[in-house]
DNA sequence: CATTCATATGAATAATTGTTCATATGTTTA
DNA sequence: TAAACATATGAACAATTATTCATATGAATG
C-alpha cells in the first residue's frame, strides 16, 4: 500500500534520455487521477461482479433475479451491487419493494468487449 | 471466494421473462473466460501497476529507471513486472545486466483510456 | 398497524495481496 | 574467478476484501 520512496539504492546511472524522463512526467497523468482509475479496474476485477454486469447487460434486473441467476445469496448480491453503484457503473431505480439495476452507461461494455479481446489475444 | 449457491430463499417469484433468462445464460461468456476477465482487470486495479503501464506506454525501460522515475524500490517493481508479465500485458528483453521491459500490445492503451474516459464522467 | 416481502447493511472471518527485507540468480568486468 | 551490478524471488507482515450471518430499513397488503 505504501508507495514511499527508499529509493536510495538504485543503479548508478538512468538509461534513459533526459527528453523522455521530462515526456513521462508531462505525459503521466496526476496522481489522483491514477488512483481513481485504478480504484475502477478493483471493481473490474471481481467474477461475481463481472457476472453481475454481463447479466445486466442483458437487461435491467432486480437484485432478486440476479441472485437467482447466479445461484448466489441475496445478500452477497447486494453488497457488490452497492459496490458497482459506488464507481457508477450501475443506476438503479425504485418500483414498491422492488429495486432495479442496471449499467449506468456504455463505458462498461467497452471496457469487459476490451478485456476479453486481450485473453484471447 | 465462494460462489456457491445456499439460494434458497429468494423472492416469490421471478420479474424475468423466460425468454430473458434463456438469452441471459445463452449470452454469458463461459465460467473460466469470466474468470480469467476477472483477472485481467484485478491487474488493473493497482496504481503502482497504473503508473508502470503509463511510464511504458512514453519508453521501454529498464527496471531500475521505472523505480527512480515511481520513487519505490527496485524490489516492489520488479515484484509488479512478474504481474504484469504473467497477465501479457508487458514483453522484455535482456541487453547485459539490463533488463527493459515494453507494454506488450495495444489493448493496454485502449482499457487505460476508456477507464480514463468513465472516470471523467 | 402488524405482517410479509425485497433489499440494505454492520460485524466477523477467511482469503488475497502489495511492500519490505534478505538473499539468490545472472551478467559483466577487472 | 572474484567483485560489482541489475534483476528476481521467497518469506513475512499489514492491509484490503468477498462472503456469510444476523438484523435493520422500506414498502405493500391484509
Amino acid at each position: 500500500m505504501e508507495e514511499n520512496a527508499s529509493a536510495l539504492e538504485q543503479c548508478d546511472y538512468m538509461h534513459l534520455h533526459d527528453k523522455v524522463i521530462e515526456q513521462v512526467q508531462e505525459e503521466m497523468p496526476q496522481e489522483e487521477i491514477l488512483y481513481d482509475l485504478a480504484e475502477l479496474f478493483k471493481v473490474f476485477g471481481d467474477s461475481t461482479r463481472i457476472k453481475i454486469l454481463y447479466v445486466l447487460f442483458q437487461s435491467e434486473m432486480c437484485v432478486c433475479d440476479i441472485a437467482q441467476l447466479l445461484h448466489m445469496s441475496q445478500s452477497a448480491i447486494s453488497h457488490q451491487l452497492r459496490v458497482l453503484k459506488q464507481a457508477q457503473l450501475v443506476k438503479y431505480r425504485r418500483e414498491g419493494k422492488t429495486v432495479f439495476y442496471a449499467l449506468a452507461d456504455a463505458h462498461v461494455n467497452t471496457i469487459l468487449n476490451q478485456g476479453l479481446e486481450h485473453i484471447e489475444e
